[in-house]
RNA sequence: GCGGCUGUAGCUCAGCGGAUAGAGCGUCGGUCUUCGGAACCGAGGGUCGGGGGUUCGAAUCCCUCCAGCCGCACCA
């Protein structure tokens, strides 16, 4: 089914084709009309005449019968009311639509998703949270949108740390430091390591010996190595598995999986005439970066050592995803200070011929998590917040709040459900917020039931699937007619068909945020709705009406959720 | 110094060149003998960091200044 907003914008647009061809009418939701379409005035602006005049002859020209009546107010807005018919056959029409309007990509492109990134070894903590919940609601995102999504988690596996982790494993006894690794704790590892190698030089001397053999490929090396990383993915995905984010295991394609590509890079590069030494490094200059003085600033493919910079894996990276898996779109879910360092990878591979111009390339930046005091959130004790112990403290407060609220539940199934808010409440605030902007994490206020949250939107939610449990009987919209004679059942139901745009506005800037503030209206004017029009007790044609309204509204909150990636429990 | 990001209500944040800048929390006042009150309705609260400019129209685009955060050659 085409959305509502199509149908009207498609009108709209032939008569704006025939004064100008391409003519943007600047169609938007208003508190003035339905819709309103401000594309008048700038319209008159070019072609050189009244707006008032060009408002009129718009307004004439349009075939709006059947869709809406229109006014034109003030300079040249034209107010847009929808036509009755047209509310009603366009909600119908939802009622058998599973994906609620939103239409399915014609020719599915392949996107591919480099998010999260954790390092081997390490914890996963609040720095890897943004990457990890915007990267998985994106490529929800695009799943829901009908695109081909690869996931890959870059993780860090690879470098100069991996010889000391290996003698520390050595040390411990393999069972023994498999045995750490596995039950997840992986920092007090690596803070072991790192303690020896910083005060015993034998130890220290072992590990750079470890570091060649590593990477010369010494089999028995590169076994023990494996048992790191392999303890390390199984302990991701757990943290993934309690996050409810997509990615798996076969998702991980770390640092070290393009070791064996970064020869023909440099060949490459130099093939092509890009690589310059410099310092005794292998460099290549792109135009338009500079230094503190001013001077070129180079991106270091191979370092004065021989061994590779991290600009060689993520441009062997990129060679891999568009000539092996015929990607037509890269994103990089990864912070804001990786920003001049992906620029310049861009760019080199772009000059290399790598990235041709008709594939997408996008780092898609995002702002810091920080604390009560604003700076970067830390523990009391100055340390880094582990993910794990964030989302154990989430669990514990919605636990405690369903307790309050006397729950019926029992303890199993409310301790699933605590689980369900507390993701809900962490994402939800990550989400809800412009990617690029800082966010204070205040867990008081993001695992609250009332306010912009993702509980509140879950409760709304829970309390449409109530009145359905109370109905006692499978309910089947039959042929109801939508005739949305109070003004609440009026403003729900616009706000029902303009999920659409509210899901396609966000996908297109990729900003999850937009289909948040999209959701969160959508449960006010639920709730709105909810107070001033009894269901159950209504009777005939009114009640099938609402019941209609209200499956719809449970429906598009669900989904627009689960796109999210955060559940809507029906039950709460 | 150069580059990037940010500055909107007491607090946390939306705001797509359009009409009177909006939410949430908090505050104050109200509703309803609760289809789940984790609700709803209303009020108060703003030199959109300052100053210029472009435009019929600027929180939004441009310039400049102020404040803050981040990055700027061999750790990834």
């Amino acid at each position: 089914m085409a959305s509502t907003y199509d149908v009207l914008l498609a009108r709209l647009q032939v008569a704006f084709d025939t004064l100008e061809v391409g003519a943007d009418p600047v169609l938007r939701t208003s508190d003035r009309g339905d819709y309103q379409a401000n594309g008048v005035m700038a319209l008159a602006k070019r072609v050189g005449r009244a707006p008032r005049e060009v408002a009129d002859e718009i307004v004439g020209r349009a075939d709006l019968e059947g869709v809406a009546s229109v006014e034109v107010a003030g300079p040249g807005f034209l107010n847009l009311t929808l036509n009755p018919k047209l509310l009603n056959d366009q909600l119908v029409a939802l009622l058998d639509d599973p994906r609620l309007g939103v239409a399915s990509a014609p020719a599915p492109s392949t996107v591919i998703i480099d998010y999260s990134a954790p390092n081997v070894a390490k914890e996963m903590h609040v720095g890897h949270l943004r990457s990890t919940v915007i990267g998985d609601a994106l490529a929800r995102m695009y799943r829901f949108a009908g695109h081909r999504v690869i996931a890959r988690n870059h993780v860090g596996d690879w470098g100069t740390p991996f010889g000391m982790l290996i003698e520390h494993l050595l040390d411990l006894g393999e069972d023994e430091a498999a045995a750490n690794l596995s039950i997840g704790d992986l920092d007090s590892f690596y803070r072991a390591a790192r303690v020896k190698f910083d005060a015993d030089d034998t130890f220290k001397d072992r590990s750079r010996a470890r570091v060649v053999a590593l990477q010369s490929g010494d089999p028995e090396t590169r076994r023990l190595w494996r048992i790191l990383v392999d303890q390390s993915i199984a302990y991701f995905d757990r943290v993934y598995g309690h996050l409810d984010v997509t990615l798996t295991p076969e998702d991980v394609v770390g640092e070290s999986y393009y070791n064996h590509m970064l020869e023909e890079v440099v060949r490459d590069l130099d093939r092509r005439g890009l690589l310059v030494e410099s310092d005794g490094a292998l460099c290549v200059f792109p135009p338009g970066f500079t230094n503190r003085d001013g001077e070129p600033l180079p991106l270091i493919i191979q370092k004065r050592d021989e061994g590779f910079g991290y600009a060689a894996s993520d441009l062997a990276a990129i060679r891999d995803r568009v000539s092996a898996l015929h990607a037509d779109e890269l994103l990089y879910v990864v912070g804001t200070p990786q920003a001049q360092h992906l620029e310049m990878v861009f760019a080199v591979a772009r000059l290399a011929g790598w990235l041709p111009d008709r594939v997408r390339c996008e780092h898609v930046t995002f702002g810091n998590v920080l604390g009560p005091d604003r700076k970067m959130f830390k523990t009391r004790g100055g340390e880094t917040v582990k993910l794990v112990a964030l989302l154990d403290e989430a669990i514990e407060r919605a636990d405690l709040s369903l307790l309050r609220r006397g729950s019926e539940l029992k303890a199993k199934q409310r301790v699933h459900l605590a689980m369900q808010i507390a993701r809900a409440a962490i994402k939800y605030a990550d989400l809800s917020t412009e990617r690029q902007h800082d966010y204070v994490f205040d867990l008081d206020r993001m695992i609250a039931f009332e306010g912009d949250t993702g509980p509140y939107l879950q409760y709304a939610h829970a309390r449409l699937r109530s009145i359905f449990r109370r109905l006692g009987e499978p309910w089947s919209a039959g042929s109801v007619s939508f005739s949305l004679g109070a003004g609440e059942e009026r403003h729900l139901a616009l706000g029902l068909l303009a999920f659409p745009e509210g899901f396609e506005m966000s996908f297109a800037a990729l900003q999850p945020h937009r289909l948040c503030v999209y959701l969160f209206d959508l449960a006010q004017r639920f709730t709105a709705f909810y107070d001033a029009c009894p269901v159950l007790s209504s009777v005939g044609a009114l009640r099938d009406e609402r019941l209609a309204l209200c499956d719809l509204t449970a429906r598009t909150l669900s989904l627009g959720l689960s796109v999210l990636g955060i559940d809507a429990p029906e039950q709460m």
